[in-house]
RNA sequence: UCCGGCGUAGCUCAACCGGUAGAGCAUCCGGCUGUUAACCGGAGGGUUGGGGGUUCGAGUCCCUCCGCCGGAGCCA
């Protein structure tokens, strides 16, 4: 008789198991009662009947209350009835703790912002245990991807200098006698000088923005998955944004629907996510966005709304490419063909979800990247080892970041972005 | 920062035109041997976010502050 977890009680059916962990709600008859146990790994019910336990078990089942740390001792059964097909007619248990106090998350619904504030509790929580648990799958298949294509994994700093995109949105902090240092906004120009070395690169880690945001598509901190190429262009690009989304919709499908499922999500979404994914140009989407009754006209950004109608038209993810120079970042290569555009794809995610990756064919010419720092008003300066990378070799490149938490919100069908990482960061909550 | 909304029991909410606070869950007590947010009976639980004002009377109307939610901008 040993401990096993949750998710391995179906290879032990008929066995005596010990099974380590909380009771989540209590069920009873009176002289029966039904214990609803996880342990992290799984969810099963615990039978305790008053005929078949020494008077003093049956006691103690009663004194049980919601989240109590147990060790429960009985024999697995399967049951048609439970709903994962095994229970257990406990035959001992021995209480760990009795909850000091009421467990503050009730069987009842609450409000966001209690359960923001309950955090820490709330991943305890049927409903997070199936989101967590997906990201996580969502993460290694993620990694998966790169390996199988023989990407190096290199690892970009969260402190930097003043460098990236533009500084109205970095977070600041103190950094010994050099004075500022700002928190990651994006590792892309790192994965540049990498992909000149090693080729084929990616990262994977924090990035924080200090955007006054707050939508169900923001996080002041949040994980992003950015690759970067040589010698891919826009082309290259948008084939492998489209094969790592599909390998990773794959993944989940065939390593977690179970947690789909029991989010109530609907897995025919999901199963036609295959290359290739429709394109629309900027152009054409404007077209479509006036012929819908939009207010918009060329040059202007397309905003959550207008994602929203553009991701809704095609039931899989849509590229929208080349968006007007003006709107977009400095490092993007404008279109040889076509200079008032750059070479550059949002890839929106169905369903309304929206932008999950934002990719662009980075300009590799010196002269013309110094043009466009200097059209966007940024410091020179600030850039003298981006520009390095320009003088020695210099090759066209592409490359794209993923929004981690966005993925995990569309493939799980979650209405804010919040529930998709355990400890959200937005702009007014830092606890727990 | 701007626009809109909300704040009533531990939690989720109700309370009509301004008339004196109510339900479910949770907790405690009792009942029930197949419950699935179990159910049934009973009990306790309130400075209606803070401050000020109008009124015979304010949860309700006005001002102000605080907190939160949704959206915009910006972005993944």
């Amino acid at each position: 008789m040993g401990w096993v977890y949750i998710e391995d009680l179906k290879n032990h059916i008929g066995k005596e198991v010990e099974i380590r962990g909380w009771i989540f709600n209590k069920r009873s008859s009176g002289k029966i009662h039904f214990l609803q146990i996880r342990d992290g790994t799984g969810f099963v019910q615990g039978i305790v009947e008053f005929s078949k336990v020494e008077p003093e078990i049956f006691e103690r089942a009663k004194r049980l209350r919601l989240e109590t740390s147990v060790k429960i001792f009985g024999r697995v059964r399967e049951d048609e009835r439970a709903p994962t097909g095994v229970e257990i007619d406990v035959e001992n248990l021995e209480i760990v703790q009795i909850p000091i106090e009421d467990y503050p998350i009730g069987k009842k619904e609450h409000g966001v912002d209690f359960l923001l504030d309950h955090r820490h509790l709330w991943l305890r929580s049927r409903r997070q245990f199936h989101i967590l648990r997906v990201r996580h799958e969502i993460i290694k298949a993620t990694r998966d991807f790169y390996d199988r294509r023989n990407f190096v994994l290199i690892d970009t700093p969260i402190f930097t200098g003043s460098i990236g995109e533009s500084a109205g949105n970095l977070f600041e902090v103190n950094y010994f006698d050099y004075g500022k240092a700002y928190l990651a906004q994006t590792g892309q120009l790192y994965l540049e000088a990498a992909c000149m070395a090693f080729g084929k690169v990616y990262n994977f880690g924090p990035t924080f923005r200090a955007e006054k945001s707050k939508t169900r598509r923001h996080l002041t901190e949040f994980w992003m998955n950015e690759a970067e190429v040589a010698y891919y262009d826009h082309e290259d690009n948008m084939k492998l944004q489209e094969e790592l989304i599909s390998h990773i919709v794959r993944w989940v499908l065939e390593k977690a629907s179970d947690h789909l499922v029991a989010l109530g999500r609907d897995l025919k979404k999901l199963e036609g996510i295959e290359p290739p994914f429709p394109r629309m140009s900027y152009d054409e989407a404007i077209d479509h966005l006036r012929k819908k009754g939009f207010d918009v006209k060329w040059g202007d950004d397309i905003g959550g709304d207008e994602e929203t109608a553009l991701s809704n038209i095609f039931d899989k993810p849509v590229f929208i490419c080349n968006y007007p120079r003006e709107i977009k970042a400095f490092y993007m290569l404008p279109d040889p063909e076509r200079p008032e555009v750059v070479l550059c794809d949002d890839l929106l995610a169905p369903e309304g979800y929206g932008e999950i990756i934002g990719a662009s064919q980075r300009i590799h010419d010196y002269d013309l990247l110094v043009e466009r720092i200097k059209e966007k008003d940024l410091p020179l300066e600030a850039y003298d080892w981006y520009l390095d990378l320009r003088k020695y070799g210099s090759v066209p490149h592409s490359g794209f970041g993923m929004g981690l938490e966005r993925v995990v919100a569309w493939i799980c069908g979650l209405k804010h972005i919040r529930e998709a990482i355990p400890f959200p960061r937005t702009i007014y909550r830092l606890n727990p």
